[in-house]
DNA sequence: TCATTATATATCGTGCCACGATATAACTAT
DNA sequence: ATAGTTATATCGTGGCACGATATATAATGA
């Protein structure tokens, strides 16, 4: 057999690793299309998120926000300059420490953050269990294959 | 009180939601680097991902990539032409309908791919539960904000 | 104290990648 | 056959993240 289509049977924990991973860009395909309809870029979103999201007592610096964002510093100054220029963000220089910038969102970036955090929490709850059952299926998988390399 | 850095204690959902983010960007940096010490660009790795994880029967297309990668037709066609000088693939005419081009993932590419595989079950063996958690917290919290709204 | 080193942010130039717009080829239907 | 649709491909553009570098402030230590 083995029609032009399927010339090999594919390894079932590539299946799954592939199924989670169009699960996830799905995700950050709704999340990106979201912040875009709101009027953000996608990482402004992301940047209002970890900014207002800090937890409490968090020193929300410039570096702080690069580090949550996955950025090197320099990209996250441009991205705060562009939310700033937006007038969704806001820097703050640090009385102790005249070198650091504290980050807050302003009330226009909080009123567009807040529409963006209900229909994530809405579409997480969707997510969640579709992400849940795929993870299981992968530790699942991942056993039998390491298991098989033993033998 | 309200110190400097905390001018407003932040929401709990929005936390939480930050947090999500946190971890998601925590995994794809993972992967970025195993990719690109494997010697794969990111992309080149979600491709290959893809192709060779499509379920059996599957007619691998351009098209089909671009929808599983989230991309556009051409982004794709772009990604396939960089990883195919590279080795990692190769575009098959497909007889019945000239215009598709089929696509698979060479020795070269599956060999990769399945050091990548391995090491990505590992670390999502780690993530899984620590996604799972943090998912759970946002449907409480999404629960407590949309029952707060009713009120 | 003041030189040295480290840290935090900012600036500038570069390159890649995804995209929109468009083109070409092949299949479909009437 | 001819119009319309689908699947890839090409080309030019722009944004964004990056490396390299600069500047200002803090911390260290002789």
């Amino acid at each position: 057999m083995s029609s032009q289509f399927t010339a090999e049977g594919s390894d079932p924990l590539l299946t799954v690793l592939a199924e989670f991973r169009f699960a996830l860009r799905s995700f950050l395909h709704f999340s990106e299309c979201a912040a875009q309809e709101a009027g953000l870029h996608p990482q402004q979103h992301q940047l209002l998120l970890q900014v207002a999201g800090a937890p409490r007592g968090t020193a929300v610096t410039i570096a702080y926000a690069a580090e949550r964002l996955g950025l090197r510093h320099n990209s996250t100054v441009e991205l705060v300059d562009r939310s700033e220029r937006e007038g969704l963000l806001a820097r703050t220089e640090d009385a102790a420490d005249k070198r650091r910038a504290i980050l807050q969102v302003t009330r226009k970036g909080k009123k567009i953050l807040g529409q963006l955090t209900a229909s994530h929490a809405r579409e997480l709850n969707e997510l969640g269990p579709r992400l849940a059952k795929v993870l299981k299926q992968i530790s699942v998988h991942a056993e039998a294959a390491s298991s098989a390399e033993i033998q």
